[in-house]
DNA sequence: ATCTTCACG
DNA sequence: ACGTACGTGAAGATA
């Protein structure tokens, strides 16, 4: 029985210390989402798991120390003192790596008046006579001397992953001395960290040398009169009270009054619900996903209770009756990401206090249940309002009155935490009563629903209960950021006007673009045949990697820029190479052609919807960290447009029917219009209202023109990267490189756009200062983003994080007024009953398609509408453009 | 899955 | 001294 008692015993306040130094420069990304530092319960938690892996303990137990005297300080009141007061990110902690402890079901055990040493020594002198075989593990050298063939000491090094294990052959290898012999070294040196002292200049190689001749402490002295005189002896004869005094502070007790036995420190392994809801509290998420995914228990160690539901069928729905509901959460399942065609798979809903589930989803068809949800007096409380209303549409259904939205109030509050899983959305709320997806339906090609009624069922009742569960804390949080209206009056209203354009899509002409693509097909195998040729071998041209060889090896051209994993062939290092090889120009060509077949003529083609030839993108309305939308499958914000080859793209794009035209308006700088708004510079407000060329006029200026005439058109596009770096919180590196000037001049540029715009640089200090003090920046329309980084220590992620808040006010509010302008449009085209449909959003431009004979109305209604969408200090400028095809709409 | 490149505002 | 412009999505190669 006895060989395989293995004990485990941590010095728990050491290793804390040494987790919480060792991820100290990240201290500010380890923060819960109660403010709690979590640094050193991360470290803790990742020794815990290694020393386990590699010890398999039956046995363990944690030593704290107790309080600050212990009996050495009766022996020297000095002991320990002088040491800095441990941090208070620190100090917080210690009760949360006492509570992980708890979860990994481990005793510890701390006793006033003595150390953790202590009792770490006494129950390893007691494992030693009942035959186990212990590990010590602590970031302090001195538990060395615990060291025996039975009890090995496993001392942490910088990190906490990595430990240096001391047997009794490797104290002898490192010091030459056996473990006993340590504390008389800690005696002749001193531990300045304990403040204790030593002998006066006596250190590690002569205490060493010492005791190699003498054994001891007690034998030097016994024996002092063989050394031949010199210093050392001197100090050794003045400090021999010191000398015996230290070595009794380092000497490990090991007979301390324990109240508990190694019997009491048997462990039998973690608790996962703890360790589930320990983790969560902490916001330890790749923890959790791992607990989740590599422990089958796990998903049975969360106890989800289990709801009450009725299996709906028409014969049952026609016994219910919905007498007057005010309310209903809603869930509608589908099988894929693309709502658009993802198969409706299943729907839940609670009504008053009862859950209905069913799979089938014609069900909803049905009058009573369809004119529940086309009841404008319902509120329905759902996930992903844009998503259900498309599905629900496919059914002939118009979801009426959303009321809560939880993904959408979930990105409104943290805008940078944004899952679109429900259940992964939960846990960052603290609630668990729901598994993920990919837990109950699997992923990758293996995703299905199942078959087993019960567990698909609880699955979607849990979501309808989460929803409900939620809507309070989430609601008030809501209000606590005065985000109410930017909920009511714009994202959730916009959510249903994107539904309408996605569902509405945009016709694209398939011929057009087969046309184009033999055409751009005939021209890559031309190039490709002339690169071949130059190169003097055939390659994989679009690997970066090959194409590297074949320049930089192969024919020597100079390495303009590295990547992480080789030479970097981009666009601006061949721009570089141009004119020393042929080759070059034609890599370009290739690159720019290749690119237009690939990504939108075939990609293009793939997604376009049989039945009715056009595309149907999604906006992700809770994605981006700013409060821009994206578009993907396919993205549509960004159809060639700066390159004549390129832009050709979107003569494939047409409107729906004959005599029907393009039409598009967008903001112009609407970004600096916005910077000049909330900066209040006089100087750029004045630019605006005088209806200046805001470029050239910043040119006038940081070239010190007398006139406007004297701006040359090379001034002015210099001028206009300035005002796009200002706009992305400008850097003198990042101007240089962008338009090609040495840094120093960049830096001139930037101090006289200062000097010129002194608004625009208050308010580049001011919010950074803010976003310190309060840890978020705010748009016109109070969204919000949190910035952590901004206090790091890390000049690179700090200064990340301050261009951040200082862009971010500004993209984000230019984000707000184009969704203000959006859903004043939509309601603008409804109520005059115009046959024109508003199709895309690309940031600053709105693209509609209409008759041939509504456009002057559209000329004169959606500037006016884009206008008005908010008041600034400035006026804000739209131009308007339309053709046959989104090519001529320019 | 991650990296590199390149399309857009 | 540090080493970047802000925000996205898609394709293809490579591990």
């Amino acid at each position: 029985m006895g060989e395989n008692k293995k004990l485990l015993l941590i010095d728990g306040n050491s290793v804390a210390f040494r987790a919480f130094f060792a991820l100290h420069q990240s201290l500010d990304r380890f923060v819960n989402h109660n403010g709690l530092h979590t640094n050193a319960v991360y470290g803790f938690k990742t020794m815990l798991d290694n020393i386990i892996t590699s010890v398999e303990p039956t046995h363990v137990l944690v030593a704290f120390d107790a309080g600050k005297k212990t009996f050495r300080n009766k022996k020297y009141a000095d002991y320990k003192g002088g040491r800095a007061k441990t941090p208070t990110e620190l100090s917080e902690q210690f009760p949360y790596v006492k509570k992980l402890l708890e979860a990994y079901g481990m005793k510890y055990y701390e006793l006033q008046n003595y150390e953790a040493d202590d009792i770490i020594g006494t129950l390893a002198k007691q494992a030693e006579e009942q035959d186990f075989e212990t590990t010590i593990v602590t970031g302090d050298r001195d538990l060395t001397q615990l060291t025996t063939t039975k009890t090995m000491v496993a001392v942490t090094q910088k990190g906490v992953t990595e430990v240096e294990r001391y047997t009794p052959e490797h104290v002898e290898e490192k010091y030459g001395l056996k473990p006993a012999q340590i504390v008389d070294m800690k005696g002749l040196v001193g531990d300045s960290s304990d403040n204790y002292p030593g002998v006066t200049k006596v250190g590690e190689k002569t205490a060493i040398k010492l005791l190699k001749q003498f054994k001891s402490v007690e034998g030097i002295y016994a024996n002092i009169d063989e050394l031949k005189k010199s210093k050392m002896k001197e100090h050794l004869v003045a400090d021999k009270d010191v000398a015996f005094m230290c070595k009794d502070l380092a000497q490990i007790k090991r007979d301390v009054p324990l109240e508990i036995t190694l019997t009491d420190t048997t462990w039998k392994g973690s608790n996962e619900k703890e360790l589930i809801a320990f983790f969560q509290e902490m916001d330890f998420k790749r923890f959790l996903e791992k607990l989740r995914a590599t422990t089958p228990e796990a998903k049975t160690a969360q106890v989800i209770e289990q709801i009450k539901f009725v299996n709906l069928t028409a014969d049952k729905l026609a016994e219910i009756d919905f007498s007057n509901p005010k309310e209903v959460v809603f869930y509608l399942e589908m099988l894929g990401d693309n709502y658009h065609k993802a198969p409706l798979v299943g729907f839940a809903f609670k009504i008053e206090g009862k859950y209905y589930v069913a799979r089938n989803t014609d069900l909803l068809r049905e009058p009573k249940l369809r004119a529940l949800l086309e009841n404008e007096n319902v509120v329905v409380d759902l996930f992903d309002g844009k998503r259900t209303f498309v599905g629900l549409n496919r059914l002939g259904i118009h979801l009426a009155n959303i009321g809560f939205d939880l993904l959408l109030i979930s990105y409104l509050l943290d805008t940078s935490d944004n899952s679109n899983d429900l259940g992964k959305l939960a846990r960052q709320h603290n609630y668990d009563q729901v598994l993920e997806d990919e837990q109950v339906y699997g992923k990758g090609v293996k995703v299905k629903i199942p078959e087993d009624d019960t567990l698909y069922y609880s699955h979607l009742c849990n979501k309808v209960r989460t929803i409900q569960a939620l809507r309070k804390t989430l609601l008030e949080g809501l209000a606590k950021n005065r985000q109410e209206e930017l909920y009511d009056k714009i994202e959730r209203p916009l959510s249903l006007v994107l539904a309408e354009m996605e569902i509405d899509g945009i016709t694209v002409d398939p011929q057009k673009l087969e046309e184009m693509g033999s055409e751009f097909k005939e021209r890559i195998s031309e190039i490709k045949e002339m690169i071949y040729q130059e190169a003097g071998e055939k390659f994989n041209l679009n690997s970066p990697k090959q194409l590297g060889v074949i320049l930089f090896d192969k024919m020597k051209l100079p390495v303009i820029k590295k990547t992480k994993t080789g030479y970097s062939t981009a666009v601006s290092v061949l721009e570089k190479l141009r004119g020393m090889a042929p080759i070059i120009d034609n890599i370009l060509k290739y690159r720019q052609i290749a690119k237009i077949q690939s990504t939108y003529i075939e990609g293009l083609l793939k997604v376009i919807f049989e039945k009715d030839s056009k595309v149907h993108t999604r906006y992700t309305q809770t994605l981006t960290a700013t409060g821009r939308l994206s578009s993907v499958d396919p993205n549509l914000q960004n159809i060639p447009v700066r390159l004549a080859e390129g832009k050709k793209i979107r003569q494939a794009f047409v409107p729906r029917k004959k005599g029907w035209q393009i039409f598009s308006s967008d903001y112009s700088q609407i970004e600096l219009r916005v910077l000049a708004h909330i900066s209040h510079d006089d100087n750029m407000q004045a630019a605006f209202r005088e209806g200046q060329d805001i470029h050239a006029n910043t040119a006038m200026n940081i070239f010190e023109l007398a006139s406007p005439e004297e701006v040359t058109s090379n001034m002015r596009r210099q001028a206009k990267a300035v005002n796009f770096g200002i706009v992305y919180g400008i850097s003198d590196y990042g101007l240089a490189q962008n338009i090609g000037i040495t840094r120093k001049q960049a830096k001139e540029f930037i101090e006289k756009y200062f000097r010129i715009f002194p608004g625009v640089k208050k308010y580049m200090k001011d919010i950074v200062e803010k976003a310190r003090v309060d840890g978020y920046v705010e748009t016109l329309f109070k969204r919000r983003r949190y910035l952590p980084d901004i206090k790091s220590r890390n000049y690179n992620i700090r200064s990340f994080a301050e261009r951040t808040a200082m862009n971010t006010p500004i993209q984000g509010s230019a984000a707000d007024i184009i969704k203000v302008a959006m859903i004043n449009m939509q309601k603008m085209l409804k109520e005059k009953n115009l046959k024109a449909r508003m199709l895309l959003q690309v940031h600053d431009e709105l693209i509609f398609e209409a008759p041939n004979e509504e456009i002057p109305i559209l000329e004169e209604i959606v500037p006016q509408v884009m206008d008005a969408a908010v008041s600034l200090d400035i006026p804000l400028k739209v131009e308007s453009s339309f053709g046959k095809t989104w090519f001529d709409a320019k």
